[in-house]
DNA sequence: AAATTCTCCTGAAGGC
DNA sequence: TGCCTTCAGGAGAATT
């Protein structure tokens, strides 16, 4: 389950191999992702040269000539590099091919996508009411104090709002909050500004952290399995319902949030 | 307007 | 080579 720190990494780990280059082809085996691979795709892209990879929130930005191709992991997603003979596999559902080398794209639950936007590239519906990048200064108290005015919604489900702030998913939206000592079922609005400030050093910090270990355990994106799972960080609450707190021993609590697995201390979280 | 629920999908895990 | 059900989740769309 890709989250933002799989997808910097990934575009880290193959934008020196593809940046510079000419798009030859999009090579589509599979175009049903979560929003088609629009047909003209080719017709749209090839021909072109890739100036500069950039994440934005969990999307991956490839900046063209005249446009930009918007991709996303989705859930299952991977991006990794590899070599023309090398046989596309089951769940392969794109190529994009360079002259040296494709970007091979697999994904089993095909949440992912791949949409092209002509300049600019922020004009696009999905990219034009995304919060700051939480690693930049743009996500600060200020603006979290002020999204969560007035809120009534758990501050967890505030925080994976995109609109909000962008990349923050659910593992490290359970982590972040644990590390703030906030309930993530609190109302937005009724967290006090000092314990956003906290919140909001946890955020960067959690992401900051797995980005880190990210750098040395996905290494290597050529010739990979392509599989990026995710770090085996030593996760605090994520996936240890019931398990002691690291911090007071007792049984870590499991509720839903919005759908979504939530895993908290009782006491440590207020 | 704000908050919640639904939706896409497949593989893993669990029950029997 | 067991079959079935449940669950997981990114995040936009639909609904309340």
């Amino acid at each position: 389950m890709p989250e933002l720190p799989e997808v910097e990494t990934t575009c880290v780990g193959i934008a020196p191999h593809i940046t510079g280059q000419i798009l030859q082809q999009v090579t589509v085996r599979d175009h049903r992702l979560r929003w088609p691979i629009p047909d003209d795709i080719n017709h749209l892209v090839a021909g072109q040269r890739l100036h500069k990879v950039v994440r934005r929130g969990k999307y991956i930005l490839m900046y063209f000539d005249l446009g930009g191709l918007i991709g996303h992991l989705g859930m299952t997603g991977s991006m990794r590099i590899v070599t023309q003979d090398e046989p596309p596999a089951y769940h392969d559902h794109f190529d994009l091919c360079f002259s040296a080398c494709l970007v091979r794209y697999r994904d089993p639950r095909r949440f992912g996508s791949l949409l092209w936007q002509p300049f600019p590239l922020e004009d696009h519906a999905l990219l034009a009411n995304l919060g700051p990048e939480p690693l930049t200064e743009a996500f600060n108290v200020d603006v979290l104090h002020a999204a969560c005015k007035g809120k009534k919604q758990p501050i967890k489900t505030l925080i994976m709002d995109s609109k909000k702030v962008v990349g923050v998913g659910n593992i490290y939206a359970n982590e972040a909050l644990y590390m703030a000592g906030i309930n993530p079922n609190r109302q937005a609005g009724r967290v006090s500004r000092q314990r956003l400030a906290k919140l909001v050093e946890a955020i960067k910090q959690v992401l900051t952290d797995a980005i880190t270990q990210g750098g040395t355990t996905l290494r290597n994106f050529v010739d990979s399995d392509g599989n990026p799972g995710y770090f085996k960080q030593q996760l605090r609450v994520y996936g240890r319902a019931h398990k002691p707190c690291r911090s007071c021993g007792e049984a870590l609590k499991e509720v839903r949030l919005g759908q979504r697995s939530t895993v908290y201390c009782r006491y440590c979280q207020r």
